[in-house]
DNA sequence: AATACATATGAATATTTGTTCATATGTTCA
DNA sequence: TGAACATATGAACAAATATTCATATGTATT
């Protein structure tokens, strides 16, 4: 870690001053990292489709519901998604319309290539 | 894995042929992963003021040379940003606005809560 | 109440990943 | 050309994480 170079001081405190606060920064990537696993983003892309049960996500997906629930509660407690039962079932949705445009932003920039 | 319910089969096969392909959400899970990791967000919340050397970026995130050099790494290779050299120093940016967006959208799901 | 069904969850394991340390590469200037 | 500076990169290690297996919880049905 080097010393900061003087004729750099003045650009850094600007840019530090105009950046989001280190929290928000922290949970910015928080939420990223959530969107950062296949298995989550075939989830969340299955759900802008509408809500459905864990099953039907384990048929659709071809994963052990095991594997799936884990990821719906990574999911459901980064309030991505939430949930509602009927009788046996639970069915999943996405938490607010939010949840869909920041997949879509992710989704079309990929396709966009 | 259990079999398909068969009152599940129409709604899987129709989520399914809604859903972009397997590549291209496999692409956008990576491309959301490398925005999952809190030195790149600030990397590029930084960036995203104007381009800046690595050593500014040292300064600024209080971080060693090599660690930021390994993620400004991973951010290139992602194609997040691109450098320019001039003399010895070289400048990192934003590879295109998209980036910005994604990030700004990322921030803005955060503040709002 | 007992059984079957749908989902959740803890523990263990294997893989991925971020940082550090040491060193290599490339540029400038004397 | 040699020294100093800016940056990149390989290897090693520690920490985080996704899946599996086994089992627990909660609901409906008989």
């Amino acid at each position: 870690m080097a010393d900061i170079h003087p004729e750099h001081a003045h650009i850094i405190e600007q840019t530090k001053a105009n950046m989001p606060s280190e929290e928000i920064l922290e949970k910015t990537a928080d939420v990223f990292k959530v969107f950062g696993d296949k298995t989550r983003i075939r989830i969340l892309s299955a759900l802008s489709e509408g809500e459905m049960c864990v099953c039907c996500l384990c048929d659709l997906l071809e994963m052990s519901q095991s594997a799936v629930s884990h990821q719906l509660a990574v999911l459901k407690s980064a309030r991505l998604i939430k949930s509602r039962r009927e009788g046996k079932q639970i069915y999943y949705s996405l938490d607010d319309a939010h949840i869909g445009a920041i997949l879509c932003t992710g989704i079309s920039h990929v396709e966009e290539d």
